[in-house]
DNA sequence: CGTCACCTTGACACGGTTCAAGACACGTGG
DNA sequence: CCACGTGTCTTGAACCGTGTCAAGGTGACG
């Protein structure tokens, strides 16, 4: 799934991407703040907001998962907040890697299950950029891009974290 | 109080800014993510870290306000994503003086409590952008900066909701 | 009056956006 | 099997905004 929000002038910013297991959209207002789209199959389930009194009373496990979640929420909101932060494409795009690649691996694979346009959308760059920032990468012999530019081979982590900074 | 963190090459990112009786800090690694500072007088009360049911079968009421915070902790991490991801600098500049403007108001004066440097190092910016930024819209009588550079008022809120697009 | 920290302003270079064109895979229909 | 259209990705050229470097201004404080 991804979570995003659209601007009044067209752009779109994808606050992040989850997966199975994942709880996600905890929110306290009146409103909504992200709207959500699946990417693949699979099954949503709902839960009424609630207190979280009322939620432990029920079942303490799960309340204490959505807690857990809401705090692996916060740190995966302060490590993004690093990357666009940063001033440098590269850095931005390295971090990114090493992030999607600690929790997609099998492997040194990284599987990219996002287009160009999501990952640009989400790291608030433009497609083309974020093209050339990969083939750049990728001329350097860092990463490997499989012909249907489905998923991404991670060749040298190392450069990766120098590329961090 | 800020909330920072030092990168290897020297740069600092300051995540958040904290006011009267927000709580803070709340991590679940073994190792801190944050460091933090005082920007002013003050008393800070600390916790030791607990399982979330050991905290609410000693003080329920304290359970919630945490849980609470860690809420409010990441709508402004959302908030302030949106702010890091926007590519043009009156932007960021705008949405960050409307946010500072709600939590910090009397009346229309934004009492920026906090240095250029700071701003920038919050903001991703270089204090020379900020600058400019500020005195450009000052120019166009959209903000007032004040002799000392203490403090900001916001004369035309409209026009700034208005560059947040 | 001098020093220091902070802020502002200017000139310039560079990186990323923008605009435009082309490549490539894929599906569809003839 | 090919012709065609579509969506996605790549590549190129030019522009522009922001970073960088450098200088100067201003207020606080001894």
């Amino acid at each position: 799934m991804r979570t995003f929000k659209l601007l009044s002038d067209g752009r779109r910013r994808i606050d992040a991407f989850h997966r199975l297991g994942d709880n996600f959209g905890m929110e306290t207002g009146d409103e909504h703040r992200f709207s959500a789209e699946a990417l693949g199959d699979g099954t949503i389930v709902a839960h009424r907001r609630c207190s979280l009194e009322t939620l432990a009373s029920r079942d303490q496990t799960f309340a204490n998962q959505v807690v857990a979640s809401m705090m692996r929420s916060l740190e995966r909101a302060q490590d993004h907040m690093l990357l666009l932060w940063r001033k440098h494409i590269l850095e931005k795009i390295a971090t990114f890697l090493l992030v999607l690649s600690e929790r997609l691996t099998k492997d040194r694979q990284a599987d990219l299950p996002m287009s160009r346009i999501d990952t640009a959308d989400h790291l608030g760059l433009t497609i083309e950029t974020v093209s050339r920032s990969l083939t750049q990468l990728e001329r350097q012999g860092v990463i490997e891009v499989p012909a249907h530019h489905r998923g991404i081979v991670l060749r040298d982590k190392t450069a990766l974290q120098r590329l961090e900074a």
